[in-house]
DNA sequence: AAGTGGTCTAGACCACCGG
DNA sequence: CGGTGGTCTAGACCACTTC
């Protein structure tokens, strides 16, 4: 670092932590080497256990270590990037996306998402719920809102209730014509059955991607999906026609 | 499915805390109102303190609280939408972008966007320092990386290093035919200087924006632009030309 | 000076995983 | 069972803002 101030830092300890530690990780340790436990890593630094954790925290959530209960801390590998913006638009559930139905109900939606579909308050929709994995790890949980307009005739079937039901749902939507698609990321925290899925705790840090789906002059769908932000980096193919840069994984050197 | 489990829920404190706090702050607060001091808030809830600033952090991470250290606890306002995919390739610089720029320096990138732009390890490029406000208020800061050959003739000149000069290196960008860019997006945490200008503490979240540029059939220039991951909704304007949505008229409910 | 949130401590117990 | 990270406590002091 060229420029060291020493006039108004009293820099907290566990950014500085961080950094030793971040620095050590660099030159001392391999991806899915175990550190020592946190109360060793504490006494040896000389701090107190709830500071040293405030460190492992910071570099967990910029993707640097992964912990888990009654396991330990480990070296994470780089994050993976996983496509969000495909160059073309399609119908989720169209042919060769990375998801994978897991199951459909029927329910009222969040009014939030009941104002971007504009649809009653309590209007019931279909909620198809899909997991996306990769390199065998669950990187997304999304929920697929999609109003009956846009599924005509489903909910006479009563399907099986499931991934069939799930299918047919999105099958339907492929019959409709996307003009067109509204994309945002923010931050957030992973719900109870979302954590589940995501295998992290609740609260863990994840990605909101909210996607709307537009076909004949109104919102036809609304996807909520969400990846896990200590691992994922979302990669936006707004390229156009450049396309030279699928790289799966450049390694370090 | 209303069914409450009971089974294997010793649901923490603060997860029961921070939902508490929510449905509080939607039915009693307005935006901008200041909530009690944490010491009242701990003891009225039965709590120690960190327990409650647990809570605190989760719903401040969700940009539902802004907390500023000396002045108290404020609710926030709805995140703000910020376009980060304009639906034309542009150049930074261009006409009409939302950011202004800082300064301009010179010197050797962080390893990872040297890869990018296929530079050597140890070379200088322009690094120019832009910030993007909004209502008023920052909400990203940027570091985009110009190597010489993408804006030559500049290290001559030796402009009166700043905004003069760090103009004349956008300005030699948009000479360049831009054939492509490639964005990704991914969590992270504030660096001093960026933590600074985007006013927040050293360590707060913060949404990256990695966008490479392309142009004569390599990488032409480098983006690093983080925002403020509260306050922040990243919106990609993916859509082609679907753009309006009124509520033509409302779906019987 | 008073009041706020931010940092830090030194303990304790709990939930989970592995052998 | 022992060891791990996760939660929680009841204090203390510090940095900052405001009056």
């Amino acid at each position: 670092m060229g420029t060291t101030q020493l006039e108004t830092v009293p820099e907290p300890k566990y950014w500085h932590l961080k950094t030793v530690l971040s620095e050590a990780l660099d030159s001392e340790f391999t991806v899915g080497e175990v550190l020592p436990n946190e109360r060793e890593l504490a006494s040896r630094f000389g701090v107190a256990r709830a500071t040293l954790r405030q460190a492992l925290e910071q570099l967990e959530l910029e993707g640097r270590l992964q912990r888990r209960r009654g396991v330990g801390t480990t070296v994470a590998p780089p994050r993976m990037g996983v496509a969000v913006g495909t160059a073309q638009h399609a119908w989720p559930g169209a042919a060769g996306d990375a998801w994978q139905p897991v199951d459909c109900t029927v329910a009222a939606p969040p009014v939030a998402v009941s104002r971007m579909l504009e649809t009653g308050r309590k209007e019931q929709v279909h909620i198809v719920r899909r997991s996306r994995m990769t390199h065998g790890q669950p990187v997304a949980a999304e929920l697929l809102y999609v109003p009956d307009a846009s599924a005509p005739g489903l909910s006479a079937i009563e399907a099986p209730s499931g991934s069939a039901r799930a299918r047919s749902v999105l099958r339907a939507l492929q019959r409709l014509e996307l003009t067109g698609q509204d994309r945002a990321v923010e931050l957030g925290s992973a719900r109870a059955d979302d954590a589940k899925e995501l295998d992290r705790l609740p609260g863990a840090p994840v990605l909101v991607v909210t996607t709307r789906f537009f076909a004949e002059g109104r919102t036809a769908a609304v996807s909520v999906a969400t990846y896990r932000a200590d691992t994922c980096r979302l990669t936006f193919g707004d390229t156009g026609n450049v396309e030279i840069h699928h790289d799966p994984e450049r390694r370090a050197s």
